[in-house]
DNA sequence: TTATGGTTTGACAGCGCTGTCATTCTCGAT
DNA sequence: ATCGAGAATGACAGCGCTGTCAAACCATAA
């Protein structure tokens, strides 16, 4: 129980055993007898051997590196996927390294298959996770594909197949949440769409029309405002949502967190009182929603196990060789105050 | 020009040279005639050729990966970290490996020295950084010093020597927020002190009593609530200062933003505008600054330049062999609507 | 011309590990 | 007791690079 770094070599001349051997036990390579197992296992705790992924990396020609690419404007977002896959490395021996991407504006796929090539040229790694809007970009995917690196893709919008994908449902969340108001007595219920251009947003809007249609309640077109996932949009549709204070939808459910605080601004500001006059909900359970008050009813994604997820798919063992699957997770209503239970 | 995986051996071949001295050229050792070096490198574009970097490393004992150590609740404060410390790997050509720290709650030093040393142990890297409240932990410090991996601290609260750090001044920068406010015309300044335990909220609270002191201006005691940097310790510390609504600070500054947004929610809540009655300004310029309305007056902290520093600090090469030291960065005032210029 | 000292280059070993393949062991079937 | 098949183990080369040290080269001074 020397100070300095152990080598294979150490720990295989006090076992009384060959390097390979002591290779095989640390791999987990079958064909070893238990007690030699053991021995080895004991010598190596003595040790405190672990193993230098220069050198395994070199040999094995693998590099125990998961690179994390994204090209995303919500650090939140990226902190938790980050998160999740960082522990996932952890449970498996490997390392995640972030790395941000800058695509080129004129993003014709060429150029960009450029860039991600040239990026990954650099640091070999043995898997690639694609966080949105990276995973729908053709020209990055093209790119990994030609290169033979796997990678999966997080939350991609497109209904891709023979491509790793891990995803949650959004139709069925909007339809959820829009169920849950209704259950709570609302008839006339307030929609604010996202970003036009973002996939979420035709998502959560044919949920919400779902759960509508289901319950055979209408959805007034003058109810239903674009929004673009940023605050002041939703104040913007809030202010034309609760324009006539006499007759205003009893509930809004706004396409993300940020709008809806919107929301939940411009009532306070009417003097209309939410939850109790008007419910509010929102969409992804950002820091935000906890610190509004009141505190927001939302969706909680998956984002932490979608993270979680992506590098399992990439390096658990046991995964490989099975075919390339689109995994959907579960997310999860937060039921708070912005949304409470109406006496009626 | 080929597709496959350039080795150095196929540049020195194809070069005419030995493979010695395409790795000198490739990293830009000295004694390297200028034909020949031209020569390399032309070779090595054509080829694309690009170092692998576990041979490198194996080879080198060293393993161009520097560690972000972290045990911080705000993903934010992070992910602006992160990003300039992983701008600044690039431009040396490293990597940043990102590495949350779960330190044992019972936190004896021993612990917390183990715990890390179990970390580095299985990624051996050339360098470390630590964020708060990390930078403050003598048991995670001495057992990096004991290792001897180099570290540079973010934001220590002491006043260390001898160690690597990379800080901002809070005090000069709340002294100079409330000066902005006192040139404004405030001369009634409320304050709101941040979690006592938190190196950060002694050094704001005594930069705000050194400006209004330098201005001859009480501070009183009541004027002064103690928080602990939660939006609803905002809200508290805000009604009490706000109680009176005829004789009211005309300033309130609090130690964070969240705090603010707390101060601003209860103003708005009676009636009290901001800031033509009231100027409100935070600290920390997180994107709630931005989101509230109106805008949050703010300090920026130099963030993402302490991640970039901090790195550049370990990995430059012509900053090597200098003496450790504490660098101070610049932070910024943010000016927004929330504390402006006041008409008379 | 030759000696001198610096500059430029190359041969070679070896970093710590794994893949390949050969060797030895074990044990049930004959 | 003997054979054979599969299990268990080991010898050895080599992954792609750099450190060390020796060799070759060059320009200048004597």
């Amino acid at each position: 129980m020397r100070a300095m770094k152990a080598t294979i070599t150490d720990v295989a001349k006090i076992a009384g055993v060959s390097m390979k051997t002591v290779s095989r036990v640390l791999n987990n390579e079958p064909n070893v007898a238990a007690k030699t197992r053991e021995k080895v296992l004991a010598v190596a705790a003595d040790l405190r051997y672990s193993p230098n992924l220069a050198a395994k990396g070199l040999a094995s020609s693998k590099s125990y590196l998961v690179a994390l690419v994204y090209d995303n404007p919500s650090p939140y977002y990226i902190a938790k996927i980050q998160s999740g896959a960082i522990d996932a490395c952890r449970k498996f021996g490997y390392h995640l390294v972030p790395e941000p991407l800058q695509l080129p504006d004129v993003g014709d796929e060429e150029s960009q298959a450029e860039t991600v090539r040239h990026l990954l040229h650099r640091l070999p790694v043995d898997g690639v996770i694609l966080t949105p809007p990276l995973s729908d970009s053709p020209g990055v995917i093209k790119a990994l594909e030609t290169m033979k690196i796997p990678f999966v893709l997080i939350a991609p919008s497109g209904r891709e197949s023979g491509i790793n994908a891990v995803k949650m449902d959004d139709i069925q969340a909007a339809r959820e949440m829009t169920e849950f108001l209704i259950a709570q007595g609302h008839t006339s219920i307030g929609f604010i769409k996202g970003h036009p251009e973002h996939s979420a947003t035709a998502l959560r809007y044919e949920g919400f029309r779902d759960a509508m249609a289901n319950a055979r309640l209408t959805v007034h077109s003058h109810e239903v405002i674009q929004g673009d996932f940023s605050f002041r949009s939703g104040v913007n549709a809030a202010e034309a949502l609760l324009a006539d204070k006499s007759s205003h939808p009893s509930a809004i459910f706004a396409s993300n967190d940020d709008m809806a605080a919107g929301v939940v601004s411009v009532a306070s500001r009417l003097g209309i009182l939410v939850p109790d006059e008007l419910s509010v909900c929102g969409f992804d359970d950002t820091p935000l929603a906890k610190i509004l008050f009141p505190q927001l009813t939302t969706v909680q994604q998956p984002i932490y196990e979608m993270g979680f997820h992506a590098v399992k798919t990439l390096v658990d063992p046991t995964q490989k060789s099975k075919p390339a699957e689109t995994r959907n997770l579960d997310f999860k209503l937060v039921v708070r105050d912005s949304a409470l239970i109406q006496s009626r």
